[in-house]
DNA sequence: CTTTAGCACTCCTTAACTTCGAGTGCTAAG
DNA sequence: CTTAGCACTCGAAGTTAAGGAGTGCTAAAG
């Protein structure tokens, strides 16, 4: 059943001020705030109907009203006002965003969203299966050699290794042969034992160096295909009136600095840009009582990547799902296009002194 | 002056009774904890001797006595007992601490001692000015190649490097020879404008290529001297009676977050294994009603790491430190031999299906 | 049928006051 | 120097009272 636009107003008038005083919305503030002309005690009547079907709720009886997870998901899908950037604010973006690898990018996107919207922020690269695109050995000396791996997204992956015996450049060379002709294109789940065994074969490797490097070769790609979640800010949730109690701050704040638990998020369907989950609508447990913001990047090779924030249900979508969606803009341009020079191209500058990082 | 025998085991008992509660220490549980046989009121004298000169105070007049930074010095100093680990203890660190990286190792590190302490733990790697040990070039397309550096420490570093105009495999070759030549063994500040233009002349380089590497070369050195500080388990700030207030909380771990200060830690004098830094002994404010427990390790190749906690200045600071320097020399051990054969050497094991990371 | 003024009522918040008890400092005797 | 005894202090915790924002209901007006 569609609600009047009158009630729309008064979920809307609700929903933002709760958002700016976390504190229960009376009547007449709402009366104030939507700039309706009725009075009170209409606003009361109506209020009541709110709260009836589910919409709103009250701490208490004679409290103010205050949104449920119905009436934030309401208000998210059809009232809320689109929010557009300032100028200050896409600038700063713009100059805090300026390439690197992918893992620089995302820790400074994940900053930034903490920065502009004073909640923690989390970054996950998703996982869509890595494979090797190309495969190097560089020979150091008879005991040791470095594995450079570049993957699909144009990630390079490398590993010093040491070994207790020697070995001769040409045997390497030969490794490396058989290790771009045979294990690149593939999946991790792709990789069996015999594949092994008869590059081994192949390289007339008695030593065991096959081993080494295919251990690297999987444990890479099993590493890249999950990883990559990282959280920033979790201390801003220590100023929100909700989270004045150690306790609940604790659970949260312990749930997200666990990296699994992040990764699972990439899980929920993504609908369009972004994406919002409304405190019971997350799965985690420890995730009910507070809402997740998540806007997901293309980065380029059949790669995605989410940039999100974790806040309390009462937050400024708005808002906040703009910043997130300009920063992740941002980085599907820099990543997907992936070409731009290099920083510091033709105008390379060398520092005097020695100064900070 | 010197206290004497009595004097030095109320103050242990004081310092033991406040580690464990958390409350001021009345007389007498000192009597009972300190198995002294005079009554309480005798040790309600002495105490007001100690309160006297420095070691304790009261939080008000009528409270038991809680050790000030002076009396946890002296404890820390002289009557503190050694504290062996037990053999879980040490078991679950060499479980845990096997090899990997010297990044990977820093963060196994940091976890086990949050884990083992339940305090935030910090890592720094300490920056002993690192050089190229050796440079290669992997030409990859005309228009793309990888970058490797292996630095000092045996860190290798790489970079993909797409350009807008087309080179040869020759030009790649010509210029890794010039720069291994010319900019291996040289630290940040000793690589000049003039070394740049004069390898861009050897190798007869119109692009810009030399400069693109040699910015790269020169960013991967000032980044990877200052850097490598993290931190792990904050929230387990939250469960400790003294940061039940959100606000001292958030300070601390803000200060926490943010890279440049851990590494200021660094600085701090370093006597023999471990160091311990109690409360205003501390030079960031942030830290002045906090302790600090560091160790150091040799991470080999002239480079040195600090793993530490931070926690109350009620800090059971004998367990901490034993377990802080287990930890450090098994990461000294891990380095700084660095020769240990990778992981998987040998017993190499394919999973079968996809499992999680 | 909807709107609105009026009003009694609910229940949280805050502050002031009480009680309780652990722990002290002091005194005087052993 | 030690110790028992005792009055005193002061925070913690519980209780009560006042204040006030906001409600729901009723009844009259549009």
């Amino acid at each position: 059943m569609e609600l009047t636009e009158r009630k729309k107003k008064i979920l809307r008038a609700v929903v933002e001020e709760y958002i700016n005083t976390a504190e229960p919305v009376g009547s007449k503030t709402v009366q104030q705030r939507a700039a309706l002309d009725c009075s009170p005690a209409t606003i009361r009547n109506e209020l009541v109907a709110l709260d009836k079907e589910g919409y709103l709720e009250q701490p208490h009886t004679s409290a103010g009203r205050v949104p449920t997870a119905k009436g934030y998901r309401l208000y998210v899908n059809e009232l809320m006002r689109e929010r557009r950037l300032s100028a200050d604010e896409t600038e700063a973006i713009n100059e805090k965003l300026r390439g690197g690898s992918h893992e620089k990018l995302m820790a400074d996107a994940g900053r930034m969203a903490t920065e502009l919207t004073s909640y923690p922020a989390l970054t996950v690269s998703a996982a869509a299966s890595p494979t090797v695109k190309r495969f190097d050995l560089i020979y150091l000396d008879p005991n040791s050699f470095i594995i450079v791996l570049l993957l699909t997204g144009d990630t390079v992956k490398n590993k010093l290794v040491h070994l207790p015996f020697s070995f001769t450049e040409n045997t390497l060379r030969r490794l490396s042969a058989v290790f771009n002709a045979s294990f690149t294109g593939l999946t991790e789940d792709k990789i069996t034992s015999d594949m092994i065994n008869s590059a081994e074969r192949a390289v007339g490797d008695t030593m065991g160096l096959t081993s080494v490097i295919a251990g690297f070769v999987i444990e890479t790609l099993t590493s890249s295909g999950g990883a990559g979640a990282s959280v920033s800010g979790e201390a801003n949730l220590l100023k929100l009136p909700e989270f004045q109690d150690p306790d609940k701050a604790h659970r949260l704040i312990n749930y997200l600095s666990d990296p699994h638990n992040l990764s699972a998020l990439t899980g929920t369907p993504d609908f369009g840009d972004v994406k919002v989950l409304i405190g019971p609508e997350n799965a985690a447990l420890e995730l009910r009582d507070s809402s997740v913001v998540l806007a997901s990047y293309d980065a380029g090779d059949g790669m995605r990547g989410l940039i999100g924030v974790v806040g309390p249900t009462r937050m400024d979508y708005s808002a906040v799902a703009a910043k997130l969606s300009y920063i992740a803009g941002g980085l599907s341009r820099l990543l997907v296009a992936g070409s731009a020079p290099p920083a510091g191209f033709g105008k390379l500058m060398i520092k005097g002194g020695h100064d900070d990082v």
